[in-house]
DNA sequence: TTCAATTTTGTAATGATTACAATTTTATTA
DNA sequence: TAATAAAATTGTAATCATTACAAAATTGAA
């Protein structure tokens, strides 16, 4: 189920971000499809829904998100970037078998080390690559 | 200092790589630049010994590299990858400043995390972004 | 030396991203 | 409401790291 137009406007003017019919289409989409898509994953859903569209748009678009904090862009080990709608702290698994990719937690504090006193840490990336548990099974 | 081809070629040869002259001058720049360099780098400091080289060589080369274990890739959130000749774990820092890349230990228990039981976790990028100490203390 | 295998080179293709100008849409003001 | 300015969107072309691949050069074995 789609949120509501008002849910969208709110949660982009709540970001100082002007709400736009693609903007909040693309909002709706990263709330929808928590998959860490790539721009063109974003780009061939909506355009069957708006025929017109611009990947240019799209890339316009996920960029202020990007600027105004609310995606995350995640630099795998592949060509594409992809985004992240949820810019809490947690790391990511990709299975190097069936490509998922996962969420998983980490501690706010994983990162006391003495070697990093006086740096400021402003973005973490912790990606990690292996076989999931459900190929694993297999 | 540059290394000994003796030591070259006993190192590509415990590694099954079969050394060549393009090898041994990559291998030589990656244990004498441990600065995470680029293709590019590593292309225009050798292209001025061998100026025949071709970038291409250098591609290959880092590929079997990579294939045989002796280099790691760094997908860093920038255009161009980066290789590190250290396979050891450790985590890397990126001074959005200065643009310099620190590494850092990490502890291998690091990532024992109920949320993982069942996953193998074959390679981990840890990668932290923000103000180093230098250029913050300025 | 000869021949096959391997390495290296050079050129072209790929493809994600960016640049940018033109067009369209939206908002503002008279 | 119409006129205008500002912002958003589109479309095309450029960029540029990487890859593909065939030709040329080199190496190594017989």
């Amino acid at each position: 189920m789609d949120y509501s137009n008002e849910k969208l406007i709110n949660y982009l003017k709540e970001h100082n971000i002007k709400p736009s019919t693609i903007r909040m289409k693309v909002l709706n989409y990263l709330f929808m499809n928590k998959t860490h898509p790539t721009v063109d994953d974003i780009y061939k859903s909506l355009k069957e829904e708006i025929p017109t569209l611009s990947k240019t748009s799209i890339y316009n678009t996920l960029d202020l998100f990007l600027e105004k904090g609310i995606v995350k862009v995640l630099s795998l080990q592949e060509k594409e970037l992809r985004y992240d709608i949820d810019t809490n702290l947690h790391a990511h698994f990709k299975c190097e078998k069936c490509g998922k990719l996962y969420d998983f937690p980490i501690s706010p504090n994983f990162f006391n080390d003495d070697h990093l006193d006086g740096f400021i840490i402003n973005d973490r990336d912790i990606h990690l690559y292996g076989i999931c548990k459900e190929c694993n099974d297999k």
